[in-house]
DNA sequence: GCACACCCTGTAGTAGCTACAGAGTCAAGA
DNA sequence: TCTTGACTCTGTAGCTACTACAGGGTGTGC
């Protein structure tokens, strides 16, 4: 199959296919006659596995190592689940760090109320001052 | 002040200054004799709003905008308060496509319980698998 | 006079694509 | 047979918000 009809059975774009190749994620493909490279199933299940570690919010590096697993099966599996423990732990990381920043937006958002002039708003005069721990209504709950 | 004691001061790095010089969002400062950079009290504070936005989350081009409704101190605040909805809106959407993810990852870290080679992995083998809601563990639960 | 910290400009790199330009190829219809 | 449109190729530049040099000049304390 051509890279087009690759392409869209994994649902992705045809750049896309062929970034991955220059970064060695994907095999080259044979060429055909007039050059275009041609894809088998093989490519095709790479492919899909690349996606779907990316649709898990995974780096193209750690898919990398995921992918040189893949290619000793009889290895043992414990360094793939050492890298999902990896990417538990930087999801919860990240929700955490956007829960605060998130109330931190809210404590911002509440110094303007009413109608005001940018000169008066109070989110306007927040952001004027340095982010300072106890300080600022953003960053007043913070702890040091 | 030269911008390595501005810096200091703000908590960022001097590159960081200089970046935001060529990206117009501080003014360009006088020089000294010798060709460097000299700040006064107006691009610290600058500085300080900028870099205040930036530890809410806040990107360089919504940040410009702020600074421009701080140009007209006389204007009407709503741009601001509307920005702000915005910064929150967006922040609790990626809250909860990071918990989303999350279930996904412990779904698929289930897969594999018990030591197993790369071959006979639940996870290996689920990833290999394209992305396909009600199929894969990790999509088993999402939404059509 | 020297060492060392600071400053300058300009450029390249990061992550993961996306979006062209400019050219070649292929298949279907008139 | 010619043309049109969809596809493919390579190579390069752009996106975000910095960061990290190289290679050079300047300032200060001892």
């Amino acid at each position: 199959m051509r890279i087009g009809e690759l392409a869209k059975q994994v649902g992705c774009d045809v750049e896309t296919v062929r970034y991955y190749e220059r970064e060695g994620l994907i095999a080259e493909p044979e060429r055909d006659q007039s050059g275009y490279r041609s894809y088998g199933v093989s490519h095709l299940e790479t492919l899909q596995f690349i996606r779907h570690g990316r649709s898990l919010g995974m780096k193209l590096v750690e898919i990398r190592q995921l992918l040189n697993f893949r290619h000793h099966p009889d290895g043992d599996c414990s360094g793939v689940d050492a890298l999902l423990d990896v990417q538990l732990e930087r999801i919860e990381e990240q929700i955490a760090a956007m829960g605060t920043l998130k109330e931190q937006l809210i404590a911002l958002r509440a110094e303007c109320e009413q109608r005001q002039t940018n000169r008066g708003c109070g989110i306007m005069r927040s952001l004027n001052q340095a982010v300072q721990i106890r300080q600022c209504p953003c960053h007043r709950d913070e702890s040091v």
